[in-house]
DNA sequence: CAACAATATTTGTCATAGCAAATATATTAA
DNA sequence: TTAATATATTTGCTATGACAAATATTGTTG
């Protein structure tokens, strides 16, 4: 006998609410003439926050995998705003850093970021953010100790 | 001026929950032998609930586009889960069936789904539920509206 | 030191996703 | 009816993401 019948397709509010935030990240980007996707969006953020950390690093602070941060420094180093440097104490790693275009793009693109923000969560107030914080959670520490 | 100056970074939350909530699907069907991807199982829950119905009306259920909706049916169809019908009515589309195959799959999947769903949902409540939805859906219709 | 294990990054392959364009068919308008 | 338009699907291209394996380097252990 299920005890629980009811259960909750949460997944998939999620999955719809995050490809219209991406959609409208995009359409926001190309509207202010900045050539970026999202992905290169939250690691430009990482790096204007943390210059100089290592590929590894951040993967772990953006949730992407090695394979993934590779690719996504490969194209914002062709685009010109980050550089990788050889680090010299360890050369298996490389210390990404903006360049002086990629600190110019970020503080372009960062109003742009902090408007959508605002503009998602408009109607919501801070209490609601706890709780959202609170079950992501809770989804997130259910799922992960297993 | 800037009147709400702390943004809130909600969206770095959701991609990380559901990173993992789609990383547990697959472990999970890995575990139970069902060579099926977290995508591939949306689309058979949506024909297990209308089969037969269009590409087109299975990528409006489950927040897919027409390439994407294609290209997942194609794998479903070279596994035999699916087949594609052409339309009597209208020769543009294309209805998708369930094989008997594709309902084996479906019915040994569902209680591994289940299971996903009521462990995700562990240590909250259906009020939780209510405020989350109410969440997303704020969320959405901010963007949406725009 | 030599062998082995661990770590950082890269490369290859496949699945998903978005966008644009091509194709086929259907509908509407002149 | 023909021409223009709209719709359903497919195909091509690119980006992201997962996984496995290759490579280079570092650390550890005998």
């Amino acid at each position: 006998m299920q005890k629980n019948k009811e259960t909750k397709n949460f997944g998939a509010y999620m999955d719809r609410t995050i490809k219209l935030i991406k959609w409208k990240y995009t359409q926001a980007f190309k509207e202010a003439n900045i050539d970026i996707t999202t992905e290169q969006w939250v690691l430009l953020d990482s790096l204007s926050q943390k210059d100089g950390i290592s590929q590894n690093e951040l993967g772990n602070g953006s949730f992407k995998n090695a394979p993934t941060v590779s690719r996504i420094i490969d194209l914002l180093c062709k685009k010109g705003l980050t550089k990788r440097e050889p680090s010299p104490n360890d050369r298996r790693k490389h210390h990404i850093f903006l360049t002086s275009k990629g600190k110019k793009t970020y503080q372009k693109v960062l109003p742009v970021v902090e408007d959508l923000r605002r503009k998602g969560w408009n109607g919501l107030t801070h209490e609601d953010y706890q709780q959202f914080i609170r079950i992501m959670d809770q989804i997130f520490s259910n799922f992960e100790e297993s």
